[in-house]
DNA sequence: TTGTATGCGTTATCAG
DNA sequence: CTGATAACGCATACAA
């Protein structure tokens, strides 16, 4: 039929009436007599009209979409933060805008910005940019979040979790198998959650743990590079940066007929829904992902009406041990440097 | 400092000329004398000036923004077919407003509708809706692309590989390898790849193959679901509907203790990143995901132009052959019902 | 080369 | 309860 180039203006010729009167019909105001809406809602949907969402953008100045920002769509574990602020931001009627940085830090800035052109707030997932250039963000754009980043001052506000204590818990878990010398595969630079993750390795000392690392990267083929020279170290665990990182650690692994857990120990972070597939599968620690996409959306919400609310922490991270963990082999690997 | 709100006219006062003289700078138009023009773009930097989209749009009829929709965000197998669509989007200046159906055949034209409020056009990726629906949807909406839907009309355009004769090409593979008794693990019920899919191993009884089915659908879940299911009709080889369904399959297959290739030999669909790292790898389709990104993105941009571009069938699928296939058992297995 | 004026499709503020 | 009409921020034909 019709090509969506129906106005306003055309149902309140066709229907006789007043644009005014067709705006406010569609935006289901009371203060119209029922049967003049009903004609009206009659004529706009023979003749398939749809208010135009940018028209309404400028009258009303809010677009009804929220920008959303990710390091990496590949990651499985950003799906379910999207797909939780997606599903509370479409119940409110508002579209998320998605895009991806690809990790490359100083593209951060540019890429919120053009979501701004867009969007009436801004969610940053996980972003890597310094905290300088976040706080210089926040100070010269309005309505933005973030997920898994807290600054000092609070600016902007935003969501995380508790990482550490998961971590430090992995570590334990490791501690209490017998295990001596770890290696943490340490993910994307500037990524808080790895700082922490690193800060909960580098504690674990405490716990009679002797922490050390190798520089990896938050993916696949990263934590694969990266198991040559973790090896050279003579640990007999291993710690992901996140689980992407520990299946290919643990693909290169098996390559060198190494057996997990027996030879070594490995666990990842995230609990990535292919983490409970992988042979064996993986140690891992559940973040709320879920709870998270739901909470910053609720914030996203009152920061759209206006109100400043506060960080928050949430403290639920749970450690899920699976098969890629056992109990330290007798003889040290340590021999093996 | 400024929140954004600067708008062109503020530019223009600051600057002492009118709006238009910005508009026309801003748009990089070269009718500007270029002393002015710099003034211009100083007093834009200085006040943090960025040209409201919205109002662009507005005036321009266009958003600069393409809809994607996409049946589940979770699977792999599309991101980078998003990936690819959004690199060439960004080149030409346009944003992604990516959207997920969660397979949910009904929502699906709903969905399309609401991307068309915000973007210029709109790609629908391996939509589930009916030929009817989809015909109807073409008919009232311009600017429509496919992405693995072919219709016999040819509307909408689209771009789709050739599905068949990697499946075929599998099926040949199993049929070298000894077996005769294989199960399809039969996908998203509406999706035109899983047809054609099942189209080719129903075919490859003239490899001597004899092809079986069991419902399960396009995820991990799924797979692992009907695994049991297709136990149950004495097959030496299963075919997942993808890559995501096969991993299900192979977990509950070792849950049983049965081996893969040993016991029965499997195969997934797509080569999803993962599918190199499962145990055994998966033997699988490589189908040209990147391509098919950067195809259709010329398509639409031809289409945003005005043009009507031809639907295009790529021809480069191929078979991976890894781990999980091997010989058939010698004792068939068949007994086993 | 630059400025003026009009329109884009809605919302919202007034009157009536 | 309904109808004019002025924004909204920008692009653009038309004038100068």
């Amino acid at each position: 039929m019709a090509s969506g180039k129906i106005t306003i203006s055309e149902v309140a010729r066709e229907a006789g009436v007043s644009i005014a009167t067709v705006s406010r019909v569609m935006q289901g105001r009371l203060t119209v007599s029922p049967d003049l809406a009903a004609r009206v809602q009659e004529v706009a949907r023979h003749l398939g009209y749809q208010p135009s969402l940018v028209a309404r953008g400028l009258a009303t100045g809010s677009t009804g979409m929220v920008g959303i920002l990710v390091p990496q769509l590949s990651n499985p574990y950003f799906h379910e933060v999207i797909k939780t602020i997606g599903y509370g931001a479409g119940q409110d009627g508002f579209h998320m805008l998605v895009l991806e940085s690809n990790d490359l830090v100083e593209d951060e800035p540019d890429l919120a910005a053009s979501l701004y052109a867009h969007a009436d707030g801004v969610i940053l997932v996980s972003p890597r940019m310094s905290d300088e250039a976040l706080a210089r963000l926040a100070a010269s754009r309005p309505r933005l979040l973030c997920v898994h980043r807290v600054l000092r001052t609070g600016q902007p506000p935003g969501i995380a979790c508790d990482t550490f204590s998961p971590m430090f818990g992995l570590c334990r878990h490791l501690a209490e198998l017998g295990h001596r010398r770890v290696v943490y595969f340490y993910g994307a630079p500037f990524s808080w959650v790895n700082r922490e993750r690193w800060r909960a390795v580098e504690q674990s000392s405490i716990l009679g743990l002797e922490p050390l690392q190798v520089q990896a990267g938050p993916t696949i083929e990263a934590g694969y590079a990266a198991t040559d020279a973790a090896l050279e170290l003579g640990a007999t665990a291993f710690i992901g940066a996140n689980d992407l990182c520990a299946v290919g650690v643990l693909t290169r692994l098996r390559e060198l007929g190494l057996r997990v857990p027996d030879d070594i120990s490995l666990t990842g972070f995230d609990d990535i829904p292919f983490s409970r597939h992988t042979s064996p599968p993986l140690t891992t620690a559940q973040i709320p992902r879920a709870e998270m996409g739901e909470r910053v959306w609720q914030m996203m919400r009152s920061v759209l009406a206006g109100e400043t609310p506060p960080s928050q922490v949430l403290s639920t991270c749970q450690v899920i041990v699976r098969g890629s963990t056992g109990p330290a082999p007798a003889g040290a690997r340590g021999e093996r440097t």
